[in-house]
DNA sequence: ATCCAGGCAGATG
DNA sequence: CATCTGCATGGA
């Protein structure tokens, strides 16, 4: 086990960070939270004058928290004097995580139609089922565990209907190469991810931004839909994405999750 | 109890 | 092209 020490940093907030919806697997602890991410797991504690991150992998959880990106700067180019000042001030601390795109695709696939809650249990189900037992947690599971799992197995953890999409998307990953994938530009990509069974607009731009880190996208959910009711009156999701990613162009995935955090933030608190 | 949740696929105008 | 409907499950 390793510890590394975090100077106290105006732009990170793990809290912030973890609460933003980007991510299922983590809970909340003294003082901080444990995160989970592939076979790895971290914990992230508050302390004077900072933070602590201690994990058998601080190296991973040091790049999964992206802190070598300056959001300070990115924060600054994004401030509009408006209502997208006030949220980046609301969530000036979210980071956006560097998050294994299997482990994405499945999470997200799993978070349509669906409550954050009901997300999460789904998830930890998959992992107690399927994931490698390691000291005291579950790790997630290899692409060849999921695809072998079947629609029976989701549909009795209570993936509803969502089974069958779990099934034959592992399965079809089998064959992809993801190293290729990445190559794409951001539409290819989507075009790419769009193709999978159970995957739309929105969960492709999830992926996007939380798997493959492209910030020319703004996933818009029903809470990105609530935020803009009264801008973009009768716009559809797919619609009100296209103009965001227009207006707010390579920033557009930070300002989603400014925005998504401060919405939901105001009725959730966790 | 009814509505809804980080929507999507498939069917129908 | 746009709009409509069914979908599994459980929390509010």
């Amino acid at each position: 086990m390793q510890t590394i020490f975090l100077p106290e940093n105006k732009t990170f907030d793990i809290g912030q960070t973890l609460n933003c919806g980007q991510v299922f697997r983590f809970h909340k602890i003294e003082n901080g939270y444990k995160v989970y991410s592939l076979n790895k797991c971290a914990e992230i504690v508050d302390v004077e004058n900072g933070c602590l991150l201690c994990s058998d992998d601080c190296n991973y959880f040091f790049n999964y928290l992206d802190f070598d990106t300056d959001y300070e700067k990115i924060q600054k180019q994004c401030n509009d004097g408006g209502f997208v000042s006030s949220a980046i001030e609301f969530g000036r601390g979210i980071h956006i995580l560097k998050q294994d795109i299997t482990e994405t695709i499945i999470s997200f696939i799993i978070s349509q139609n669906n409550h954050i809650p009901r997300i999460k249990m789904i998830i930890e189900r998959i992992c107690q089922k399927l994931g490698q037992e390691m000291n005291g947690y579950f790790a997630f599971p290899t692409l060849e565990k999921l695809a072998g799992a079947g629609e029976q197995f989701y549909s009795e953890i209570g993936a509803g209907y969502r089974a069958a999409y779990l099934d034959r998307v592992s399965k079809y990953l089998l064959d992809v190469d993801l190293e290729e994938w990445k190559k794409l530009d951001t539409s290819a990509l989507r075009a790419k991810l769009m193709a999978l069974y159970g995957v739309g607009r929105k969960v492709a731009d999830c992926i996007l931004l939380f798997g493959f880190n492209r910030f020319d996208v703004f996933p818009v959910d029903t809470w990105i839909l609530k935020v803009f009711e009264n801008e973009y009156q009768g716009f559809q999701a797919e619609a009100l994405s296209k103009l965001l990613v227009k207006k707010y162009g390579e920033y557009s995935g930070f300002v989603q999750q400014w925005l998504f955090f401060c919405k939901r933030e105001a009725k959730n608190v966790d």
